[in-house]
This record gives C-alpha cells, structure tokens and sequence, in this order.
RNA sequence: GGGCCGGUGGUCUAGGGGUGAUGACGUCGCGCUUACAACGCGAAAAUCGGCGGUUCGAAUCCGCCCCGGCCCA
C-alpha cells in the first residue's frame, strides 16, 4: 500500500507535500528497501519549484561561486564524461551554497559547428534528404529543429543527475547575446592586428572540404609503405651519380608537386650531387638538389622529395631555399590529383588510386628499387575520420603569441593555479610551442565571420553590421565571408559570455570570475588554455582562480570511455537502474577523480549503491517512524542538547561518535577545500559504514531497544539522530536525493537539505580520551572475535571471557562495567571477567595476547576442546611479535642509530621493544603450557 | 623525437623518510544474530616494477633501467 502510493508520487513528478508526513506519506515510516527511483524525481521537482537553485541577483562584486558547466554539443546524448563533470561541479556547487554562499552553476548548450552539421547531415540523409543540395538558410533550419528537441533532452538528462544548475540562466552559443560577443571578441583582435589572413599549410578534411585546427587532428598508427623511388640523374655521364638518387617515400603519390630533392649538408653519400639536378620521375622536368639541416640521415635513403604544397616539414624546407617555389599544387580540395603539373593519365584520381596507379607505373618503368612496410602516425580528421590532406589555403589566422604568453604569466605568477598540479608542466609545455590558430572553417554551421569583400576591388575589412558600400572604390558589391568561425572560437569566451560580455551587466560583475574551472584533462589545449587566453585579452583578468582536472574514465581494457567504441555505458540506464545517487557516488569513489582509471560499470554501481542502502538502513534503525522529538528540524544545532547527551558521564562510545564525526566533518570540508573530492567521499562512507554502523550503533543496539530504560533510549536515539542528521547534511552534495529523502523523514517540516546549514566542524565535542579507549575496546572485541571464529564456538553458544588489561586505555575501560558491557554485546559472549595483575583465569581457556591486554575464553563444554588446526592465531601472533622484537632490538643495538636517530624516535622504538618482549614472554607462557597463567 | 604521469595482495586503491603498509572488490570459513544477505563476523593473500645511491633509517628522496598510459611533434 505504501510502496504503491509512492510509486504514483513518483512517476508524477511532483506531489504536493513531498516530505509529507500528514499526506505525502503515512507516518508510520520508511519502507524497508532503498528504492530511489520512488524519490528522485520527486526531488528534482520539488528543488526546481522552490528555485532554489536559482543563484540569487545581487547587486555588485561580493563573494559568490560560480562554476560554469563546460556546454554539451548539440549533437545530441550526454556523455559519461558530461555525467563526472557535472558531478563533481554539482559537488562543489551545493557544498558552497550550504555555507551560504551565493552560488550559480550555469549550464549551457555548444552548437559545436562541423561535429553538429555532420550530425544532422546524416540524420536528413537517413530521412532522404539530400543534405548537400540544400541551401545554407534551409541547413540552418533542419539545424535550428534539430537544436530544440535535443535541448529538451539534453536538461532532462541534467536534472535526471540531480545538478543544482540554474537554468533561468542557460546559454546557448547560437543566443544573439552570445552571437555578439563572438563578434566583438573577432572585431577586437582585428582591429588590434592579431587576426589575420593568410595562406598557410592548414589540415585539410577532404571529405568535409574544410580546414581544421591542429587539435581537431587525431595522429593515427598506420600500417603503410616506404617507397624507394629512383629519381635519375639528369646528366647520367658525370661520375658517381650514374645511378641517380634514391628517395623515400610513403606519399608516391604526391611526386608531381617536387620542387627539389634535399640531403643533409654533412651526408658524405650525398656530397657530389649538392647543386646538380635530377629527373623528376613519370615527368619531363627536372628539380635541383639542395642541402638543408632538418633532413633526417637515418630516415629512408638520407634524401627528401620536396613537396611544398602537400607537407608541412616540406613546406618549411622550400621556404627556405629561397628560389625553390613554395607553392605547387597537385591535389585538389576532394584530394584527386589535378593541375598542369600532373600529368594528363593521373589528373583526376582520387588519392588512394593514384598512389596506387604511380607505384605500378614506376614499378614498369624500373624506377622503384624497393618497399618496406612501413608503421607510421597519419593525421586523421576528428570529425569525418579520413586522412588529413596537409594543403595550402588561405585562411583567417589569431596571431596567439602575446595572449599565450599572458596566460603562461598567469600560472606562473600563481594567479591560476591548476589541480593536480602534475598538469601544470604539459599547460606550459603547449603555450611555449603555440602556433598561430587557424579559426575559419569551411561549414556552414557556425558563426559567421564579420569581414565584407568588395566584388569591385577586392578590398576587405571587418565590420559590426553589413557594410552598404566599400570605403576604398565606394563599390556597392560586397559579400560577407563564407567561412564560419571554429566552435572554440565561441567556447573560449564561455566564463565571461556567458555572464553577459561585452555588456557590463550584474552577473558578469557578481559572478565572474568563476570560482573554478571543471573539465576533463583531454581538454587543457582546446579549452582551458584559451579560456585563459580570452579572458586575459578581453576582461585583463584571470577567468578562474582554479583549474580542476578530472582523470579519464577507461574500461577494463585501458581504452577511453567513449561512445565512438561504444564502451561507455548510458548514463541515463544507470540512473534508471541504480539511482542517480548510486551513480554520482560510483563516479568519486573509489576511483581517484583526478586519476581515472578502469571504471567497471557493475562492480562501481553495487560498491554505491550498497553504501547508500547502508545509510538508509542506519536511519531506519535510529528513526523506523518519523520521531517524535521536538527541535529537531535542522534549524541550527542546540549545542546545549548535544552537550547534555556528551557530559563526562555520558556512554564511551556516544563521546567516541561525537568526536569521530568531528574529526570527519573537519576532514570532509577540508578535502573539498583541497579539492580531493574522493578523498572527501572516503571519509563519509568510512565513518558512516565503519564507525557508525559498524561500532557505534552496535553498541547502542541494546539501549536503543530499550533494554536499560526509556530515558537511556531516548537519549540515544537523540544523540544518534543528532550525530546521523549531521552526517547527512555532510553528505548531501555526495547523494542529494536520498539525504533530501532521509531529511525530511527526520524532520518533516524542516528545512530542505539542499539550502540546509553546512555542519560545522567542531560542532560536536572531541575527545581523545575516548578515542583512545574505543580502540582498546576493537582491539579486544576483534581478539575476542578471532579467539571464538578459531574455536569454532556457534553463534548460538556464549562462552565466557576474561580480559587482562595491559595497556592504560585498556586499563580505564576495566573500571566501568558499562563498558565491558558494551564489549560483551559487541563480542558475543556471554560474560566478560577482568582479571587483576595476579589472577589467573579458569582452567580450560584458550588465550590471545594483544597490545591492548590477554585475552581468555573458554569453551563451553559441548564444543571442541581444541581445533583441529590447534591455536594458530597464537602461534602466528608469537611470530610477528618475535620478528618485531628482532627489529627493534637490532636497531637498538646499532650504535650510529642510538647516536643519529632523533631521541624522540629513539625512545619510542625502546618502549615498543620492551612492550614487545613484555608480550612474547606472555605468549611463550601461553603456548608452553596452554596453562592458564600467572605472573 | 620532445614532454608528462603511473607501476603497492588476484583486481582497484591509501600512504610521499621511523606504520605491525590502509581500505574496497574478489576468494575461503561461519552465520538469514528482527536496521541492513544490497548484510554481519572471521581468515588467507603484498620482500610497495628492477638495480644502484643519499640516510642511523627508504614504499616514500635522488639517478639509471624496464613496463604501461597520456599529450605534443
């Protein structure tokens, strides 16, 4: 019936009173099983009416924080890693905003240009639509469809996650503000002379006839051929060069666009022809030999074909034997072989074929000495996947030396500073070698560039809107450039347009500069560093304080999670089928964030959700129905409550609670400060699962039943719902959806968890001596614990125990018989007796040293009088303890360590020695005699 | 070719000069002990990649080497 009615809740959306003790829910109490897909809608729904993610409008600068989501493309379904960006931000974003800071997570929408217009190219062709006969306005509207129902989708995905984004705010790159800003970024840097035209050697996509940055570059290993390729000597007479020269090659195909062969000035083999000329085969002419230092010895023969106009390298070489032409094209934009200088059989062939059809010629004609497979990096295009056509084209050029050198300052100086620092040395490593960036891009999804040509003379210059006439012949002729700009020529504007540049408007002043840029460590090129850059060049202020890398997630083969190999698992089927708490904590924990690794789908999902059944079962434990206490509805602690619950008298393992949530709230808030978000994690999931379940509700399993009075049971269960409710407020940003479910079960009419108050450290009481003692106590629990598995003693039989203290803590534990009450429940046994100094234990027990004290149990009768494997754990602890005390005594005895070492460190290894042989002595008794023992 | 990172039980991982080297998963015992079998208790399992060096003392610092990965050419 309950379940039911939840279910219905569910799967609307929105319930009226989603805590609702009166309506919501029957008041009776939690269902047994964790099912998160009976609330996380809910909450999604309820925090997005009650806005509170909404970051609040304030007038001025002032402390805020802001973290700008790095935008999905268009193109369509989230990524995993769209999932670990936006968790650990989310992260960060509701721990801020529960200390009450101002906070704004944007999120945002790239329209990520060529990936988009392939994107939808394939999804018209799908449909029949010859996408490359409509026009570009016809495009733009199948795009413009396209957009809006992937926006849809794209935040439903987002809030599926449970991200405190807010959306009054989103931006899409394609908004006319933002249009704008892109405009004005590309006016400026015009105006100041950093964008230029220019032709130069770009990456050429074949396939989709553009150009590409170097990034958009992906090298791939490929298995080709070296051609050794006879290039004869053009006066065959002359000595010593009779033969001509052997050249390598993987590209034969390009031979046509020679302009020389080059040969290191110091290769001795190559001496006599420095200057002469040689037959360019299949053809008629002939190219000069020249020397240059960057030829490779080793490489091939020792001797390049020099193709200015189809590689780089070559390029460079031509342009510096300055006669040489630096130009000469041989392929065409669709990669066939064209011009005048191919001859008239090949014009025409599309690369591959022409490689192909050259080799065999050359082959016929003698010419080809010999082949060799040969494994090579090859370009390949990001985005079509062919081999990249090295080509020279005219294109716009951001002269980025001056801006790259700023944003090398800006790390340098500490004024940026990126976590994990490791990534610091490859961020300068790119800004040292940067290369002028290429931004026109031959699409036509994009933003356009703002530069008019005039059809009469030919003169060109940027404008903010459409020029009527040309300023230098007043011809009325002009076309815009058809380029487009790259996509990263909008997204490294993102932290700053988004908040409303060029305008000066609030929230650029409020919230800018982010508090901390988040993104994957694949990105630091594309993004962070023009990021940098931009905001630098256009605002002169750093963009963010921080750089947060996030490690790449792999499969178990080591290979990235991406949905090109289709390994990466759909974040949304994990949502459906674990909870979006189960999966935003299987992607902090346990796997380093900033390392990544081999995320196992399963293994990561079960870890997860397992930890978060145990929260939910620890409330269910502590509050079955919603409790009846007054004042507790998360409006600050009463510290005088708690106070009364931790006086001196109160129970050991309360105060122990107490100070360990002390010591981990301290640990959780400075991890997030540090960053370490799995480190963060890991100390709410140790306490939580290993220290509350574990040991401290353990322990209070008996008051909380009732078995020592009802004012003992409301006391506990105050303080363990104090200490609890705390804990989930620590952990909310980890799992918000199920500490907002939990919360409002404790508290009804209290305030929600994700504007609750952060705890603050030092909220409950530590105290050491407590500590101290506990682990006395799970010393002599867990020896009891071992003794009893090793005896093979039933669940249902409770032997007798006695205990010799040893140690001081051990020691105090033995004066309250609460305590050895407490290690009888947490043990199992029937009965603990201390034993004094000189008391020797009943006849018949079976004894384990520890440090804490000896331990002694005794076989009821009925079970086995002794194992069959006899008393290993005695026999194995006589070991250890006997290599110890061999270590330390051999340190002891060495004299420049007794001289050298600190006499701090000194002392304590004299103290552990002498407790060591303290022990063994204990041990020998022990085992010699299986007697119980007296001093 | 240049740069960066990592190598710790079967797997993943903590620790960054003095530890009895964390913890998780998996494995093996024993248990459905009324919060939790999505669990509990116990056990087995690592000479911290190799070789040198610094040091009274190295998983930890330095050098070289080997292996894996990433990035830029």
């Amino acid at each position: 019936m309950t379940l039911k009615a939840q279910d219905t809740a569910a799967r609307e959306g929105s319930p009226q009173t989603p805590g609702g003790g009166e309506a919501g829910r029957p008041a009776e109490g939690l269902p047994k099983r964790y099912d998160p897909s009976s609330f996380e809608a809910k909450w999604q729904s309820y925090w997005e009416e009650q806005g509170y993610f909404r970051a609040p409008d304030l007038p001025g600068r002032g402390p805020h924080w802001t973290i700008v989501f790095p935008p999905p493309n268009v193109t369509g379904i989230l990524t995993f890693g769209h999932s670990l960006q936006g968790t650990t931000q989310d992260l960060l974003c509701r721990w801020q905003r529960m200390k009450g800071v101002p906070t704004l997570f944007l999120p945002g929408l790239d329209h990520a240009g060529v990936a988009t217009q392939m994107a939808v190219r394939k999804h018209l062709e799908k449909q029949g639509v010859n996408a490359s006969a409509l026009s570009r306005d016809a495009l733009h509207g199948h795009i413009e469809t396209w957009r809006k129902e992937k926006e849809v989708y794209i935040r439903r995905q987002l809030t599926s996650h449970g991200f405190s984004m807010d959306w009054s705010r989103y931006v899409y790159t394609m908004d006319p503000r933002y249009c704008e800003a892109v405009r004005t970024a590309f006016l400026t840097l015009y105006r100041q002379g950093r964008i230029y035209r220019a032709e130069r050697m770009v990456n050429w996509d074949p396939k989709l006839l553009t150009a590409l940055s170097d990034l958009e570059v992906i090298p791939k290993e490929t298995r080709g051929t070296l051609w050794y390729i006879r290039y004869p000597s053009s006066d065959p007479d002359a000595a010593g060069r009779g033969e001509g020269l052997v050249v390598a090659t993987t590209r034969p195909e390009t031979m046509f666009g020679d302009v020389a062969v080059a040969v290191h000035p110091d290769d001795e083999r190559y001496k006599p022809w420095a200057g002469k000329e040689v037959q360019l085969p299949l053809t008629d002419r002939k190219v000069p030999v020249v020397t240059d230092p960057a030829i490779d010895l080793t490489f091939g023969t020792g001797a390049l074909k020099v193709t200015p106009s189809h590689d780089r390298a070559d390029h460079d070489i031509a342009l510096r034997q300055k006669p040489l032409p630096s130009k000469r094209d041989t392929i065409d934009e669709r990669g066939r072989l064209s011009g005048e200088f191919v001859p008239e059989r090949f014009r025409g062939l599309e690369r591959f074929a022409a490689r192909k059809a050259v080799v065999s010629e050359l082959r016929e004609k003698g010419l080809l000495v010999r082949e060799e497979p040969h494994v090579h990096n090859v370009g390949h295009s990001e985005r079509s996947e062919v081999p990249i056509e090295p080509r020279l084209s005219t294109q716009w050029f951001v002269d980025t030396s001056q801006m790259g050198a700023r944003a090398l300052s800006a790390v340098r100086d500490g004024d940026i500073h990126i976590v994990p620092e490791r990534w610091v040395k490859t961020y300068y490593n790119f800004l040292e070698n940067l290369e002028p960036w290429c931004i026109s891009r031959q699409v036509v999804w994009g933003h356009e560039i703002p530069v008019w040509y005039c059809d009469a003379c030919g003169a060109y210059d940027a404008y903010e809107a459409p020029p009527k006439r040309c300023p230098k012949c007043g011809g009325e002729e002009l076309h815009q450039d058809p380029d487009v700009l790259d996509t990263w020529f909008s997204s490294w504007l993102w932290p700053f347009a988004t908040l409303g540049w060029p305008g000066r408007t609030k929230d650029l002043e409020r919230y800018f500069p982010v508090s901390v840029l988040g993104t994957g460590s694949d990105i630091v090129f594309f993004w962070v560093a023009r990021m940098i850059m931009g905001s630098l060049q256009f605002l002169d202020v750093p963009p963010f304080p921080y750089v947060y890398l996030t490690g790449i997630l792999t499969d178990r083969q080591g290979r990235k999670l991406s949905k090109h190999l289709g390994n990466s698992p759909d974040p949304l089927e994990l949502i459906e089928q674990w909870g979006a708490d189960a999966f935003r904590f299987a992607l902090l924990f346990p796997i380093p964030v900033e390392e990544g690794g081999a995320w196992d789908p399963q293994r990561m999902m079960e870890g997860a959700r397992n930890f978060l059944t145990k929260v939910w079962n620890l409330t269910r434990l502590l509050a079955p129905s919603v409790p009846a206490e007054p004042g507790n509805d998360r409006s600050p602690p009463d510290h005088r409550a708690e106070g009364a619950l931790l006086d001196a008298g109160a129970p050991l393992m309360d105060r122990w609670i107490a100070s360990r949530w002390s010591r981990t709230a301290e640990e959780v808030d400075s991890r997030l400060t540090a960053f370490d978000l799995t480190g963060a994690a890991g100390a709410l999931h140790q306490f939580l699962w290993h220290e509350m379940a574990d040991w401290w509700a353990e322990s209070a399993k008996d008051r909380l039943a009732g078995r020592d009075g009802p004012k003992t049971e409301a006391s506990t269960r105050r303080l363990g719902l104090s200490v609890l409710e705390r804990t989930l407020r620590l952990l909310h940003p980890f799992a918000p959806h199920l500490t907002e479910e939990l919360g409002h079960h404790l508290s009804p009419k209290g305030t929600a968890m994700a504007v609750a108050r952060w705890p603050a450290r030092d909220e409950l009481p530590r105290d050491p001596v407590a500590e101290a003692e506990v682990a006395a106590l799970q010393e002599l629990v867990r020896g009891i614990r071992t003794l009893r598995a090793e005896l093979r003693i039933p669940p249902d039989v409770q032997p007798e125990a006695y205990l010799r203290p040893r140690s001081g803590p051990a020691l105090e534990l033995f004066r309250r018989p609460a305590d050895l009450a407490v290690m009888v429940q947490l043990s199992r046994i029937g009965s603990i007796a201390p034993l004094g100094p000189s008391e020797s234990p009943p006849e018949g027990c079976r004894a384990l040293v520890t440090a804490s004290g000896e331990i002694f149990l005794r076989p009821p009768k009925g079970t086995a009088e002794r194992p069959p494997e006899g008393l290993q754990a005695l026999r194995k602890e006589r070991e250890l303890v006997a290599r110890l005390l061999e270590k330390a005594d051999q340190r002891l005895k060495d004299p420049t360590f007794v001289d050298r070492a600190p006499p701090k460190v000194r002392d304590e290894v004299f103290a552990k020695a002498k407790e060591l042989r303290e022990r063994l002595t204990l041990l020998d008794q022990h085992l010699a005699g299986e007697a119980p023992v007296g001093p």
